[in-house]
DNA sequence: CACGAAAGTGGAACATGTTCTACTCTTGTG
DNA sequence: CACAAGAGTAGAACATGTTCCACTTTCGTG
């Protein structure tokens, strides 16, 4: 809830992140019992309320370290392609790749990001942050309005494609199949507005 | 869970539904209690649960009607608009409307999609049929490819754009602005490729 | 240092979705 | 009609997110 000022307390909020991830990582949304992120991050049931008002703003706060640490890999690694397109898709894709390797880990943290709570809402925009910054530089050729908008949609339809697979919809693969698609289509007849629909 | 078969079967399922969609109009997805559902329907909450494996696939059952009734409404008096941007954005803005009245009810129902549940996962499918039965025909020039996978994209825009609404990241009247900026985005260099980005 | 406020603790208590049980009613079939 | 199988019922029971409580520890400040 409010934010950590003493070193302690941020060794306890990270505690409760980090035992929230593992949970998750080994057995998705429902193995993620408030009384065990408390147990594991070793600290009172009372005082992780203190710090998430719920289970899905502790599990949002785990996905925005996500997004976090996606940004930092593809900082550290630019997008490769030689086309915006290609260079969005291939962000895209190593984001579906982080999830497919730790599927019950992204199920948890799709599903609570699909959550009303205040916390969850500022976690989701924190995340949103993160894709922008790694989408905005490739897309520099557009106007600014039309960037934001597009990177927007972008956002939006990856949101829904994750819900879609975290709901058991369809199969991870086809997170970037769908996203795939959807960047040619938005983004296709912009860049070679000749050979419309491929 | 199973299909009904008896007249009473389906009073009970419909009851069931009906009692759903008024405690939501009234309350929102918390005033949904199985068991008030099962009182104001007049069965046992064993029943309710053979019919709807869980609440979720209740109100996702709900959304799907409240989805066939909004098809109704629209193959009834026909979008408006004079290009078929327009009478997309019509169709879109005719079914935010509709949340818009009853908001308690679209959180509700909206917040019931978001859900893992094989029975959510069926509804949910239900509800996409109506959305491209509306907006197929509106979009008849394009090739029948590129035409199912926009209609998918703006399916999935919408469905992301109601959760955020649902979730209280944005207001109810943005949900059709954003629409319309995504309509645009996607249909736009499509129908006026010439004035690229408005 | 001393002390009051804020934070943390352990555990009980509560609310509600979901499951289970023992029993009764309906329904279709020989 | 008789009866077995399936459907429905009332209500207890269970699991887990969330809240509360009484008490203890930590922290910043005069």
């Amino acid at each position: 809830m409010s934010q950590p000022t003493t070193a302690r307390q941020h060794a306890r909020r990270d505690g409760a992140i980090r035992a929230a991830q593992e949970l998750a990582t080994a057995g998705g949304y429902d193995a993620v019992r408030m009384r065990d992120v408390a147990l594991h991050a070793d600290i009172a049931l009372g005082t992780l309320y203190r710090y998430f008002g719920s289970k899905d703003h502790l599990l949002a706060a785990t996905m925005a370290v996500w997004a976090a640490d996606l940004r930092d890999r593809v900082e550290a690694r630019p997008p490769q392609g030689d086309t915006p397109v290609e260079q969005v898709v291939d962000v895209l894709r190593r984001a579906s790749r982080s999830f497919e390797s730790q599927p019950r880990l992204g199920e948890a943290l799709v599903k609570a990001l699909a959550s009303h709570d205040p916390g969850v809402a500022e976690a989701n925009g924190e995340v949103s942050r993160h894709i922008r910054a790694m989408l905005e530089p490739l897309l520099g050729a557009l106007d600014a309005e039309t960037r934001d908008g597009i990177i927007d949609l972008i956002g939006q339809v990856w949101h829904s494609s994750l819900i879609g697979w975290a709901n058991g919809r369809f199969p991870i693969h086809d997170v970037g199949v769908r996203m795939e698609k959807a960047v040619h289509l938005i983004l296709g007849p912009r860049y070679v507005p000749l050979t419309i629909g491929e």
